[in-house]
DNA sequence: ACTTTGGTGGTATGGTTGTACCACAAAAGT
DNA sequence: ACTTTTGTGGTACAACCATACCACCAAAGT
């Protein structure tokens, strides 16, 4: 063969060119052939990299899902404050509000990806379920360490805080790439609600 | 022909079909054969009465559209109270919940509907912009009414807190409907964020 | 030198989809 | 009585899809 070839990068390659057609176009209309265009490579390639395009979608779904982590991830650590639990509370919940183009795309893929799992039984039973609950109880130590600071009300119940503070962002975000709301409009209802919570 | 049709009923009961379609295998697969199978006609009869497939899809989302405000008025009228806003903004948040088999393929389809609006044009410029506007400002109405009489946190902003709560809701509903989250759980959690906003 | 293996292109195939077309029956209008 | 109109079925068709298959080429192994 012209070049002994590296299938890892190859397949990150193909995923790329899945998730910018999906992103133009939505995930429905993505086919194998629209992949392999957009990466500029023959339908064949697609075939021989990943054998079915059911596993297709599937790599990229896992590629996905670990981007998101890594988003929120860096969004945190560049948030400066590492160990305010305030500061990374909201570093969290406005990963989750699609801001420019990129964010945007990524965010509709996902949630394509998400409603899509909920009948295609080859995407159910995939990772979808694990993060939000770690990301629950995650947020839930961040108010309990506020709290016990001072910065956040004593009055409220962390866990289940936890799980209205992701509701709102979910939300807000979903509004937004319906077009129902600008990311600044939603970015601002977001830090009104922080300012409930953590009060002064 | 054998009998002069109402056709308005033909059509409600094509799409009546769709819907039931579009709920046990999702929207992405449904197709002309499918819908006439499951209304138990021709395909030649959803041609006739929707032209082409856009114009099923479209009528079917209004349809949809159109329940879901009667399925909240509805809520709201047998919520009892019919002028206590704590119950009025009960009855409306909780209908986001999917309870029921059929209130879950309701929303599953009509968050089908709002995401593949996003990327098909054709989708696109329909009604799911003016609802929540209205809803919003009727929220925090209430929410308004609500302080007045004392019943309401006065330090709550109406205007962002009812978007606040739309979100909640809308967030909480998707998790359900993702299987993140049971019914009960969510309701639960939407019970303790009213608690917080309408004290005591 | 020669065989094996990895990478690639092109093309064929079987199935599905939306839609157009053709025929026909029965009620309404005249 | 006869001609429209309205409703209906069956079927044909062109497009597209995922996937299987065939051929070829170049590097590695020996």
């Amino acid at each position: 063969m012209p070049k002994l070839v590296d299938h890892e990068e190859r397949r990150a390659h193909i995923i790329d060119a899945l998730l910018r057609s999906a992103a133009s176009s939505g995930l429905h209309s993505v086919t194998m052939r629209s992949v392999a265009v957009e990466a500029g490579v023959s339908v064949r390639l697609v075939q021989y990299y990943f054998d079915t395009k059911e596993q297709l979608l599937l790599a990229a779904m896992t590629r996905l899902t670990t981007r998101m982590g890594e988003r929120i991830q860096r969004r945190v650590r560049a948030s400066g404050a590492a160990t305010d639990p305030r500061g990374i509370v909201e570093a969290v919940l406005l990963e989750a509000v699609p801001t420019d183009e990129e964010s945007r795309a990524f965010h509709l893929i996902h949630t394509e990806y998400a409603v899509l799992a909920v009948t295609d039984p080859a995407l159910g039973g995939q990772p979808f379920l694990a993060a939000p609950d770690e990301m629950e109880a995650f947020l839930a130590a961040q108010l309990t360490a506020a709290q016990r600071s001072g910065a956040a009300d004593p009055r409220l119940d962390p866990r289940q805080e936890a799980v209205v503070l992701l509701a709102v962002s979910a939300g807000l975000g979903l509004s937004v790439l319906l077009g129902q709301r600008t990311a600044e409009a939603a970015t601002a209802v977001l830090h009104y609600h922080l300012g409930r919570v953590f009060p002064g």
